[in-house]
RNA sequence: GUGGAUGUGGCGAAGUGGUUAACGCACCGGAUUGUGGCUCCGGCACUCGGGGGUUCAAGUCCCCUCAUUCACCCCA
């Protein structure tokens, strides 16, 4: 018996991982034009700090998380979320006493233990952002204006950006009361997890993806409705940002995300074409999250994106891959006098930057041009007894299939006028 | 946790109880001397996911198990 990959994990191969290369690039530099840092916080963390930070009545901590105990009988859970992390180390190394906002960003694995579908592993990976001390609708128009921008730059276009406000301490408590008072009479009707919803979280049967809670709740009291002053002045605000910056937003005001610490605005970006696990992004503003965890009070808005989900996304819409150009130099060497002058040729190739293959099994003429095919290769640089006596080497030219004879001498400076920059690369 | 689908070589995929398990792609080798992409030839399943059972006979039927996958809940 072989053994396998843990479920819900995966490997990245070459001919994939490039892909990953490729988003990270684009992540690193989009923070950069925005001007946030990255931060990088543990993989594991005390299990108290998501118990206390993502919330207890959410599915995460309730049912989806990564926990044992280590050797010290601690116990530790496999971070199933950046943003407690965040929040935790902008607390634990003062980052409160710099320049405020904290502008912050991460890219790492994430764990949680459910059962996995399209778009749904164990081991996945999120790009997120988070911004620490900044309470103005400006900051929220900002992410959220970074995460358009960044889903732009990368050519995703089906998507579509729903916004909420959930109302902040204040006005959620109003909400609560009018929502549990319209549903009162309705209560046997819902579905059972609503009906556990109703005490402890009623605001979470609004986005119940059951049919006959959608009905019910159809006519509802959203938290738009019970707004206070402050928060509708935020959310109207953050629309009026939103237009200026033409991001097509919907105001979703049913859109109710599963974690504890959410308020005033709330947002998620749906894709098509991906199954059912279609939000490639979500977020929200978390004023009350630093302070749960024991920091000076703070106020902080962020956003997850899945990088797996979005590379579904780019794969999904994908047109016909672009013809693979011919790049770098592979050295074809026969015998092993050839072999030795073709590792040292190598060497020499490489250091003056030229991207240089070569085999490194034996094989034959011929599969060496083969193998030199398959990589894509540019150039051939064939070496044989009778080049090595006349001092000469064969370069091929893989895509016109002429070949001129080059003295050994001159080799490298031929090849560096020869390729450009971009041949350079294997 | 719950439900459905599927498990045959690296990948895709025939096979619907009976001789040595098709085929395609990939990979490796060859087609007279040291040359690629096309063509031709050859090689590549000692566990047909694993275990048990039915049968003279099972990849093909039954049971169990494991894995994968999609979906529900929820989310990235």
């Amino acid at each position: 018996m072989s053994i396998n990959r843990p479920k819900g994990t995966q490997d990245i191969v070459p001919g994939n991982v490039e892909r990953w290369h490729y988003l990270e690039d684009e992540i690193r530099k989009i923070c950069s034009d925005y001007g946030y840092q990255e931060i990088r916080t543990p993989i594991f963390e005390a299990t108290e700090l998501f118990q206390r930070g993502v919330g207890e009545t959410t599915d995460i901590v309730n049912k989806e998380m990564y926990t044992f105990e280590d050797k010290g009988k601690r116990s530790i859970t496999l971070r199933p979320e950046g943003t407690a992390s965040v929040c935790r180390a902008y607390v634990e190394n003062k980052l409160y006493a710099q320049p405020q906002p904290m502008k912050l960003y991460y890219l790492g694995p994430m764990f949680r233990y459910e059962n996995t579908q399209a778009g749904r592993f164990r081991q996945f990976h999120q790009f997120g952002v988070e911004v620490l001390g900044g309470d103005a609708p400006l900051v929220d128009a900002e992410v959220i204006h970074l995460i358009w921008e960044f889903y732009r730059r990368i050519g995703i276009n089906n998507i579509k950006v729903h916004i909420n406000s959930v109302g902040c301490s204040e006005c959620r408590g109003e909400h609560r009361e009018r929502l549990q008072e319209f549903l009162r009479d309705k209560k046997s009707d819902l579905c059972s997890d609503c009906q556990v919803r109703f005490e402890k979280n009623p605001m979470r049967i609004l986005d119940c993806k059951n049919t006959s809670c959608q009905e019910i709740v159809a006519n509802a009291p959203t938290t738009l409705d019970t707004l206070c002053e402050d928060c509708a002045q935020h959310f109207t605000k953050l629309q009026q940002l939103l237009s200026l910056a033409e991001i097509d937003y919907h105001i979703n005001p049913k859109m109710v995300r599963g974690l504890d610490y959410y308020q005033k605005t709330a947002f998620e970006v749906i894709a098509e074409g991906i199954g059912a696990q279609s939000a490639i992004c979500g977020g929200g503003r978390y004023d009350g999250l630093v302070e749960e965890i024991g920091g000076p009070t703070t106020p902080g808005i962020g956003f997850a994106m899945g990088i797996e989900r979005i590379l579904a996304v780019l794969e999904n819409q994908q047109k016909d891959s672009e013809e693979e150009t011919k790049r770098g130099v592979v050295v074809a060497a026969l015998g092993d006098l050839a072999q030795q002058e073709g590792f040292k040729l190598a060497s020499e190739l490489r250091k003056a930057g030229i991207s240089t293959v070569m085999d490194l099994m034996g094989r034959g003429l011929k599969s060496q041009m083969k193998f030199a095919d398959r990589q894509g290769a540019r150039y051939v640089l064939i070496i044989g007894e009778e080049e090595l006596t006349k001092n000469i080497i064969i370069v091929r030219d893989m895509s016109l299939g002429d070949q001129t004879e080059i003295t050994r001498d001159k080799i490298i400076n031929f090849l560096s006028d020869k390729l450009t920059n971009s041949e350079l690369l294997l």
